[in-house]
DNA sequence: CCTGGAAACGTAACCGATAACGATTGCAGT
DNA sequence: ACTGCAATCGTTATCGGTTACGTTTCCAGG
């Protein structure tokens, strides 16, 4: 099935119509200036020869070429979501997508591999790019839209109502009972976690409940930070009776500490994360959690994106979507509370 | 934080360092011939611009790019699975990963898209491509490994051992004391398709169940395609007691048929799935499915891939991953049947 | 028959990088 | 001082296309 065979290029098909280059170019482009005999014949050479045009080249000589790139951190479930949404905006737009992942994801990778990317994809080969979690700053010479931006940008971005969600999270808890709440927060440099953490404070300030320091962990919203931080929170002679994580992933990870520590959830502890990944619906228990559609902010993104490459846009602006809480089996009301 | 600046080539370099192109570029790629008071002048010349090589230029001229790629046919769920083994299988190994993916991937597109996007692949930018779920043949000049390749290919490719997994699956419900079975099959040219029926038919023949070719449904894998199909199967005067369904997609339809003509699951119907993605856990009633391990597929692709392309591996050959039942609460003994 | 001008097509420069090749320099050996 | 050989570096062709520009062809109008 797989013939390794020469590839066919441009001159190929001059050489088989016996026209130049220029002409080929002229009828795979649609261009004016080529006889309706010429077309036809550059036509059955293409066909008979199986060319079609290097991506590369092309890009290489033009400005635009009709392909977005987008730029992950990991592939863990909700880049796929992420992913979900930006091949639905993009279906049937005429844009082409591509993903560049490199091979340092894993372990311990120099930093500053996302401006790599950037710049690799950026240079000649897209027309714009998403970039999902970005570490830092961001140069390009084409337009890019963030989705969950670090602080502080004004680039454009498509973000979650965090604030609200959070807030919405940590209400639920104190409408069950609970006064000690911890919380595990993300990486600090994100917007997003920075917006979850004010959510939890709000929350705690307009219940009257005083913000307790040690019982916040800083994570940043890698699963495995949160493991560590889940131990010291849960080993305490007064731990809290409900934890808040920033993200499903780690919370997940408390769920697996408080196993490992003999805590029965949702009796002894009360576990809510944020994100509302796939996985957390099928633990045990399942999670309770604030759900932000990743599907949503990356068609979001994707639509942003094509808007700001084809000029239809020009004002760097920023999304916000909004969040829910969904309700699952990982909160209760605390046992030492007896009010209802 | 995004500044819109010109892109800097090496030409802008070579003209700050004093030297020719052709030194930044010896310099860049480490070769030899180089003072080393000339290797600094250069390197500083490339810090203080921030130059980056462009992909494109480098993958046109050169014949290594130290660059695969992926080409799918959609993002489901698996697809997602497939990428982490991939990512997990090329993380450190020098080798950065490209998905190609195009706007036409919902909708009708056209057929050979899969061909197109090898082809602006394996040009020149990458040096070999992982296919998943290819719908047809394969022409490249790069190597290129297949994950469920299409039936007689010999192409080098990555497959779950389907027959024995289907087999597996049909004797489980033969063992529950069912009969009558129905099936709905795979996109017929694919050799996973092919081998899921034989193993249908091969656990029918053991247990002396002759095959009821009306109990037979002709899918394509998609989840959609098995609407209409289960339809069919539960409407009949005589429905089948079970439905074994190629993949897991196909059998969260046939739940939602059954559910929508008043079947209870597994009370009067019992649905075994192929593939356990996260979503078959989750459902209400989880399905009982066949787990082949997507993330295995993937980190063995890449494996294979990245062995064809630095020539440790020549032969063309066909690596079989195990499958295992894993039964959950879509299955049960046939109401009718008293056996045990 | 000559001229003008548009249509059709080829020529060649160019995108950014690599590499074969040639040119220059420095220095040891005689 | 001259030769020879490395080491170092620039020149240039090239990858596969695109496009500005020049050239040829052809036909209508004078």
């Amino acid at each position: 099935m797989i013939e390794v065979n020469a590839p066919v290029t441009m001159s190929d098909v001059a050489r088989a119509a016996g026209v130049s280059t220029a002409t080929v170019s002229r009828v795979v482009n649609g261009h004016y200036g080529v006889s309706a005999r010429t077309v036809a014949q550059v036509r059955s050479a293409i066909e008979q020869l199986g060319y079609e045009s290097s991506l590369v080249a092309t890009s290489l000589r033009r400005s635009r070429t009709n392909v977005l790139g987008l730029v992950a951190h990991s592939f863990q479930s909700y880049t796929a979501e992420v992913l979900k949404g930006v091949m639905k905006a993009l279906s049937r737009s005429g844009f082409d997508l591509i993903i560049y992942a490199n091979s340092d994801l894993y372990g311990s990778y120099s930093e500053g591999w996302e401006q790599r990317h950037l710049t690799r994809l950026s240079g000649t080969l897209t027309d714009g790019c998403i970039v999902v979690t970005p570490w830092g700053d961001i140069r390009s010479r084409t337009p890019v839209v963030a989705i969950d931006p670090v602080r502080g940008s004004t680039a454009p971005s498509v973000v979650s109502d965090n604030l609200a969600g959070a807030t919405t999270a940590v209400e639920h808890l104190l409408g069950l009972g609970h006064r000690r709440i911890g919380f595990i927060a993300g990486r600090d440099s994100l917007a997003s976690a920075w917006s979850r953490e004010e959510g939890y404070r709000a929350a705690l300030a307009a219940a009257g409940v005083p913000v307790d320091p040690t019982l916040i962990g800083r994570g940043d919203f890698n699963p495995e930070s949160a493991t560590p931080l889940a131990r010291v929170l849960l080993q305490r002679p007064d731990p809290p009776s409900a934890i808040f994580a920033a993200s499903d992933g780690m919370a997940l990870k408390v769920l697996e500490v408080a196993r490992e520590l003999g805590f029965s959830v949702p009796g002894d502890l009360s576990v809510v994360g944020f994100d509302n990944i796939p996985e957390s619906a099928s633990t045990q228990p399942s999670l309770t959690t604030v759900d932000q559609s990743m599907y949503q902010l990356g068609y979001e993104a994707a639509r942003m994106l094509k808007s700001l490459v084809t000029g239809e846009w020009d004002e760097p602006s920023q999304i916000v979507l909004p969040t829910s809480l969904v309700v699952r089996d990982s909160t209760a009301p605390p046992k030492s509370a007896a009010r209802p």
